[in-house]
DNA sequence: CCTACCGATCGGTAGG
DNA sequence: CCTACCGATCGGTAGG
């Protein structure tokens, strides 16, 4: 929300500290020589480490939702919900595996670290983002095309992608084109073998 | 490998403790009084702190690993990839999900707190551990009831199953049981739907 | 944003 | 396994 660019600059540093470390493991003085301050200065632009820690991920979320809506825009007006679905899952790839994007995995690994209040922000951000979610995959279950309930897919789904953080390796010679694809090819029937015609 | 009961007492505890707030936000003297023991004890039993969450995890593949081992073995004698790859998830799924089982959750979100060495040698064991799985999907692979490669596929499936720890609810109305069918269907195609014929 | 600092906590140890 | 303790670190603050 502020947009301080020194303020940005620690956000952007905690994140990588959070991401590779963990939250309790990174110090505040890492955070403050990390961005050439004194032990002591961060505290004049976050209250306390927990609200450091509350910005990465909020910062994380906004981007997310901003860019999501931006990859569904780039489609055409008539994209069915396998082509959505498929944009959705390609910028997700992205978020969790651009480099230099540490915010999601953040949040994925060092939620627990905040108090309940904050937590439940954070679900709510989360909700909006899987809103598109629900509605391609509810759709494709009408269709017949999921081998499970759409719930179930999707939380499914989320699992899978999320474990790419272990896996993928950015000199792979998958990329997250292919990746994706392969994702929708796993989790989408194709029409011709969808368990129900279309009407 | 020692079995001392106060020993193995310290590593349940550990466990939970571990899951619950994390390797870093838990102290020794938590544990230790959790225990009924004095701040100092725990080192009696263990070099050092991490040296307890190495116990802690190894503990953890040796259980699951051995569970493995008999879920397999109560299969009738020639049970196809296709029942192989159930019983595996299902056995998978009573890892990851029941009550007290804090082990492996503790090896997926606290292994990174570990030094190298130790690290390798559980990615040994989760080798061993994931031998079963890559022979069942390269028969399903080769018997075309893969969406995408065995290899992939695996990896899929292990985040999918892995995001449970996150969203499954004890008291849900989906049992293990009906889940791991729920996994089996979307990773698994129907050999009526594969797109090689059995030869 | 720096200086100088405090209070508390924590992993670990010596000696029994 | 307890007692008693140390050295180091850490989040945070007052005052400028």
């Amino acid at each position: 929300m502020e947009g301080s660019a020194r303020r940005s600059e620690l956000i952007a540093i905690a994140a990588r500290s959070f991401r590779t470390k963990g939250f309790d493991a990174t110090t505040t003085r890492d955070i403050a020589s990390a961005s050439g301050m004194q032990s002591g200065s961060p505290f004049y632009h976050f209250k306390s480490k927990m609200d450091l820690l509350f910005a990465v991920i909020d910062e994380g979320m906004r981007t997310a939702l901003q860019g999501q809506k931006e990859s569904l825009a780039k489609l055409p007006d008539q994209a069915n919900a396998c082509e959505r679905l498929h944009a959705l899952v390609l910028h997700h790839l992205h978020v969790l595996l651009s480099p230099g994007n540490d915010f999601i995995p953040v949040m994925l690994y060092e939620q627990r670290a905040l108090p309940p209040a904050l937590r439940k922000e954070i679900n709510h951000a989360k909700d909006r983002y899987e809103q598109a979610w629900r509605q391609a995959l509810q759709e494709l279950e009408a269709d017949g095309r999921l081998q499970t309930n759409a719930s179930l897919a999707r939380l499914m789904l989320f699992g899978a992608m999320h474990g790419t953080l272990i896996w993928h390796n950015r000199k792979q010679p998958l990329s997250l084109d292919a990746l994706a694809k392969q994702y929708i090819a796993v989790f989408v029937t194709p029409p011709e073998r969808a368990a129900k015609a279309i009407t």
